[in-house]
DNA sequence: TGTACATCAGTGAACGCGCGTTCACTGATGTAC
DNA sequence: TGTACATCAGTGAACGCGCGTTCACTGATGTAC
């Protein structure tokens, strides 16, 4: 009766969990359309057959791996966005954010940005989908500013849109450069945001 | 004795570029590690061991293929780059320039943005060259615009990499929109670069 | 110009290998009474 | 609580297939005299 977890389950999501890792750390070195399936689970420590317990194919798995990455980014930016207000702060901030998350997590955003343009439709479209839902809430976030104030929603979202090509450019950029390489991306990466910033500041002047 | 170019180097040439040619088509809806050897030779129409008279293997194809694409483009910019003195319209031209561009050789660019974080290193690093060296020409075409009086090295170049980024950017957008949405993706790439610009024309006054 | 030899782009058969997928199975976990 | 049956996550053998690479080859092109 009690409805607990079930060891079943509880032992079928961790084989799950073990196959996304496996294939995580296989997809630092190459992309997803070249990784097989008994590569996978050999790595996992499973049998081939296994695997379609839990997913219908590598592609599938490759769309669990995007929501397993981006959702978890989406909440840490969620948090800034909520935190400050002032628009110098937020760029600071966010990309400080995104370099930590990064470098916590490399071999996940090597996979998006592997990806983004990869081989395999399904998860490029959850990946476009996931980049376009960021873009709304920071043009959201954005909108709620004092310097945003006579903005179009339309511009809005092209702002938004900007700044969130401009994160997924930087991951790519950071994993590129290595850990020693980081501090100068990061300073080109701040430089390249107040350009935006100061752009931000006179658009409505200049427009 | 004439060292005219012969008829067996021609020939082998021809061969090579039916092999290129043939792999472009594939890589439209894959990505270069996933590329077969036998499938491109099998597409081209000659025998497997063939392949082995021009390339390596699938990896120097794809640099092959980055030199192509990228050198065609390089020459078209530096004409625009040439040709026009004041910003605004060079932004205009270029997004016109590069639009057309990749509208006529769709599949070249589908290829670039594909692999420039792809699984294959060699085509990676040849992709990432020749940007760096797009990033420079255009850091010193504007260093010698009027605009830029003041301008450090390091800021020109910070700049020509935001513009190369988001040609980048344009050019893998417009092949995901397909040619019915190519005027809106156009349009929002214009709206990204005005931005951009007055950022530019108030730099040294906010910095 | 003609001849005899060298080069080498492309051929075709053969190889061993790992792939994705199928199938009937096992045995631990879950459920009904 | 104990028993009898159902479920289903993971197993292991088997399959047909296309892959990359090797090798000795052919015959048109190039070269030397």
């Amino acid at each position: 009766m009690s409805h607990t977890v079930g060891i079943r389950q509880t032992q079928k999501l961790r084989t799950r969990q073990t196959l996304l890792d496996a294939a995580l750390v296989l997809l630092e070195h190459q992309s997803l359309s070249s990784l097989g399936l008994r590569e996978v689970t050999r790595a996992a420590g499973v049998t081939p057959t296994a695997f379609y317990r839990h997913f219908e194919d590598t592609a599938a798995l490759g769309v669990a791996l995007v929501e397993e990455t981006l959702g978890s980014l989406h909440g840490l930016i969620a948090a800034v966005l909520a935190e400050t207000g002032d628009s110098e702060e937020r760029v600071d901030r966010s990309v400080e954010v995104i370099a930590r998350h990064v470098g916590a997590q490399p071999a996940h955003f090597r996979f998006i940005a592997r990806e983004q343009h990869g081989g395999v439709g399904p998860v490029r479209e959850a990946i476009a989908a996931q980049l376009r839902g960021f873009a709304e809430e920071v043009a959201c976030a954005l909108g709620q500013e004092a310097g945003s104030a006579g903005w179009s929603e339309d511009d809005l979202l092209m702002l938004g849109g900007l700044y969130v090509d401009h994160m997924v450019i930087t991951t790519s950029t950071l994993l590129e450069a290595g850990p020693a390489g980081e501090a100068e991306v990061v300073r080109v990466a701040r430089r390249r945001l107040r350009l935006v910033t100061i752009g931000r500041a006179h658009w409505l002047d200049d427009a």
